[in-house]
DNA sequence: GTATACTTGTGAAATAATTAACAATCTATA
DNA sequence: TATAGATTGTTAATTATTTCACAAGTATAC
């Protein structure tokens, strides 16, 4: 079937919460699901649902619901998350090392594989399993392993220059947790997660309820 | 004037980055600011940036542009970060004492001002300035102090677990970076800042382009 | 085999959000 | 004081996204 629809955005980011949910449904031998019972689980209505996966082809069988493991995988594939994906991390501050250390990320079939920091007694050691390498080194490892992530948890007074770097060097995407707002190519990408900007909003919402 | 119009969802969360850009602005004493200098600055359309200050008043002056320090002003109290918020923070773990030791929320008039856990190792422990309380005394502290906020930076296992019982001592916004979806009274505001989930959309929109 | 109860998939309708277009206003300057 | 060049604020038009409504397919009970 063509799926030549243009697809909202927010769907992907729906996607990544049906496959988490799909994903645990699995692990408790769940094997059929409805559009319905995922309405339940996540904050998401069963049109919704449906839907989105419209957009990429028919994955249900009417009346009955949709095969978990048949979804989890199609979904994977949709996403591209069916591979694993190597990132690279660019400083390694505290929030840094949390990340490096975090051991959740191989679930979603993503690596941090790289580890970058400026600072002399930070290089050298491992964090994570991983060494931690002088940005100097960059862009040798970027080509050379072809890297198009990274995530950039440098200070924020570095975070633009280092982002054109890294840009420079090859990489296409970028999870930027510095409270900035980077100007690069229109064709990287970049995902904020600014947590300073979510509370702010929490409170803006929290003060219009009253 | 009468602004009784309905608030686009994302409006708020714009209206954060300017006022993060026009901090900026002040620091290095810019006076004045146009729509099409903040255009510059961030990713967003000079129209867009007017028309989101429009929901809530007039505060430019034609010809001229906007006033920083005036407009600073307006859109904290837009926001509500003209006064200084205290957040409570549950789950001291690698992210929780990264973000307990993080001083920047402090410019934002965000403060992390009591911190949980359920670890006899940390509790009794000093943080980031924070005495770490024992998530026992959740009750008692948060509706002894009012809170409102919570970061919730527990395994995921227990997130939704204690996301209710902070919702059943008042607490009404939660910043969730437990990967999953918190199922929670409607007049919960719950933000996810969930770093798989923005890698996973990367992933995604990096295979669309090719 | 037929009726019944479910559930998916999807065009059409409704809603939400962004962008275009332009009148209104300001400053500077001759 | 008139004119030119800038810039805001806002209605209308456009675009994007969600929701409705329902046809089509499936399983089960009798």
């Amino acid at each position: 079937m063509e799926r030549t629809t243009y697809i909202p955005q927010e769907t992907a980011r729906r996607l990544s919460l049906y496959l988490r949910m799909l994903r645990r449904l699995r692990q408790e031998k769940v094997r059929i699901v409805s559009s319905d019972q995922i309405r339940r689980f996540l904050s998401v209505s069963s049109v919704q649902f449906r839907k989105d996966l419209s957009y990429f082809g028919e994955f249900g069988k009417r009346g009955v619901g949709y095969d978990v493991e048949l979804l989890t995988k199609e979904i994977e594939k949709i996403l591209g998350t069916d591979v694993l994906h190597e990132i690279t991390l660019v400083g390694v501050g505290r929030l840094g090392s949390a990340l490096l250390e975090y051991p959740g990320f191989l679930e979603f079939n993503l690596k941090i594989s790289e580890a970058f920091d400026s600072h002399k007694d930070k290089v050298g050691k491992i964090c994570g399993g991983i060494r931690i390498k002088h940005i100097r080194q960059l862009r040798w490892v970027i080509k050379k392993r072809n890297l198009r992530i990274a995530i950039l948890s440098v200070p924020v007074e570095f975070a633009q220059e280092v982002a054109q770097e890294l840009v420079s060097y090859g990489i296409k995407a970028i999870l930027n947790f510095a409270p900035v707002n980077l100007v690069l190519a229109a064709d990287v990408f970049v995902s904020n997660a600014d947590m300073a900007s979510e509370l702010e909003s929490l409170v803006y919402k929290l003060k219009q309820k009253k």
